[in-house]
DNA sequence: CGTCGTGGTGCTCAGATGAGCGACCTGGAT
DNA sequence: ATCCAGGTCGCTCATCTGAGCACCACGACG
């Protein structure tokens, strides 16, 4: 085939349109195509065969594809979007990207808790992938991270730390702690989870709980961080569990510093700075500042509507996350905002060329 | 790719089966797959981009598509079989194969009025695509060959002359003769039509015959066709419009001898040789002898049971066809009864190499 | 009759690719 | 500590392949 693929695209256009073939031609097209693609001969073994020149070969499989006889497609098992994936990874500057197909519902709309469920999934074959052995591995907690630890599978021997406390009102159904748990379990190493709540009443309770020794132990660890997982939040009652947890006072106090998303309480404006704020005192959780240090920063994040996408897009922005875990509805929306704001952003072009590598954007 | 591609078949065996991938890698295979085989870059320049070795590249290419990420098939329009036209092809040393699907009936058995009318419709557009401009070509009926004759679209500029008179039992519904000036007509050359019967009482009336100028003038084209369209009957009641023709007693005397194929009234028993008897004597048509000197034979038949597909074999043994054009089933069974008789054919190994031209592994 | 355009062909040469090989890593078993 | 087995990786060299070009056959046209 011709390189640079554009002649793929040629057919779409109408370039030369070719007169339709007839059987014997389309036979013998599809004979050279089963050569070359399924029974892997080479163009020159194929000519050989017959008896033809090697470019002739050349130039039947280029029609063959041309004329769709040859059909290639990608499809990944389970529910990723390769294509959505990539298109968002280089936007976005990020390391990774796995965008999961959002499932729906029978009347058609997006059934979100089948989508928590499958970001959860993805996610914990992430980790299983991705973690190294004697990794240091904090994990915050959401709802989709709930699902990721009961799906956990395999995970090589490493530290397990909890990020922050526990919202008080999830903690009937595990919360963060039992994640952390089930991982170490799982991983065959040490646990540090955190048994307090994540938002405290006032700065003195919060600096209490910091110097309990089981406390301080998990925080100990925020350093020394190689892997983080953590939620991304929007600041509505739907998008985000910090807000729920909040008094309608503190609630419209953040909304009004212009907060648009928030990662382990740690708040963020839509482009991205992190506003600080009082919050800061009466949370047990990790901090921006240390999360920004971590080699590799997992954002599990989807299952939501506008206002979380454009959250996400937010904490992405924030030069964070490293990898994102989303659902297609949101990669969607992510992908026509940067489309718009596309110069504005942070970092130089954005869209490519700036992370290069295998790492991330900045740094290095 | 490696080469060969014995490594796809591994696949379905399972030589070194792989553990499952995770979906960051999954991704990764996915989006080089893609920039690969989508948009036709070359994998020293994906190696580039993701910053990998080219052989890394290579070796993820191979794993996309042992893991069946990547999917390629090769898909023909219409109703074309392209792998059994390849075996058939190839098993029968032919020139060309074109093999149709056989439709079925609502019911599930093979639709015998669909598949001849699939049968003509793709030799009308074979025709169409091999005759070259000034070609001598030469046409013989069937049912199959009547809806080929109203199919046809496209046809250089070319001599049409009638292979054989007319069957009685047919003549009302166009017969050869309509079938032979559409042709013409549609070429815009010389029609050479037969009005005449083809079986006839006895030998004299056949000589006499054959003396009128009109016969005589598409006889005299015998010996300078280039290209022949020819049927394939069996010996029975239902496969073959010569056998319907006759009289009991001579159907008898026939079957005696040992007849298991007709083509344009000329019998072949199942080793494809030549049955000579007197039914040449009384018949208006071209002879086998004549056919074979025709640089190219094209046999039109299926739409029939078992014993139609024997009947194909047998004709294609007397070595007189160069191009089948045929249904899945009747190809099939002639496969199956290649596989067994292999080494007992006629001619040498008679799988291949027989008529070769530009085909066939040994030579050289 | 020559000329031009067009479509199809095969050539050259540089760049892309595969097969095979050895280096290296890793996780046991001795 | 040492060795081995299994796996991954990247190198070399020979082969394969693509882009561009020159050539040829054919038909339209002046």
């Amino acid at each position: 085939m011709s390189k640079r693929g554009d002649d793929v695209k040629e057919t779409g256009t109408q370039g030369t349109e070719a007169a339709p073939l007839g059987p014997a031609e389309m036979l013998r097209l599809a004979a050279v195509a089963r050569r070359f693609y399924l029974d892997g001969r080479s163009k020159v073994e194929i000519a050989e065969e017959f008896g033809l020149s090697r470019f002739k070969i050349a130039r039947d499989l280029d029609a063959a594809r041309e004329r769709g006889i040859v059909h290639i497609d990608i499809r990944l098992p389970a529910r990723l979007d390769g294509e959505l994936s990539e298109r968002l990874r280089s936007a976005y500057g990020l390391r990774r990207a796995v965008v999961v197909d959002t499932p729906v519902d029978t009347d058609g709309s997006a059934d979100v808790a089948e989508t928590r469920r499958v970001l959860g999934s993805a996610a914990a074959r992430l980790l299983g992938e991705i973690v190294r052995p004697g990794e240091v591995l904090g994990l915050a907690w959401s709802r989709a991270l709930q699902v990721m630890g009961s799906d956990l599978v395999d995970l090589p021997e490493c530290t397990v730390v909890q990020l922050n406390g526990v919202l008080s009102d999830h903690a009937d159904d595990g919360g963060s702690v039992e994640t952390v748990r089930r991982a170490a379990a799982l991983s065959g190493g040490p646990a540090y989870p955190i048994y307090a709540p994540l938002i405290l009443p006032d700065a003195a309770t919060a600096a209490t709980l910091r110097s309990d020794p089981g406390i301080a132990g998990a925080f100990a660890h925020y350093d020394r961080l190689t892997t983080a997982v953590v939620a991304i939040g929007g600041w509505d009652e739907r998008n985000s569990t910090v807000y729920q947890a909040l008094d309608p006072e503190a609630r419209e106090r953040y909304s009004a510093l212009g907060v648009c998303a928030e990662m382990s309480a740690q708040l963020f404006d839509p482009e991205g700075n992190q506003i600080h704020s009082d919050l800061a005192e009466r949370i047990i959780s990790v901090r921006a500042e240390q999360l920004r240090r971590v080699p590799e920063v997992v954002a599990v994040a989807g299952a939501g509507d506008a206002a979380k996408a454009r959250a996400v897009g937010a904490a992405l922005r924030s030069g964070l996350v490293s990898t994102l875990v989303t659902d297609g509805e949101v990669a969607r929306v992510l992908l026509a905002e940067q489309e718009h704001g596309a110069e504005g952003g942070s970092g130089g072009e954005g869209s490519e060329g700036a992370d290069a590598g295998d790492t991330g954007p900045e740094e290095i």
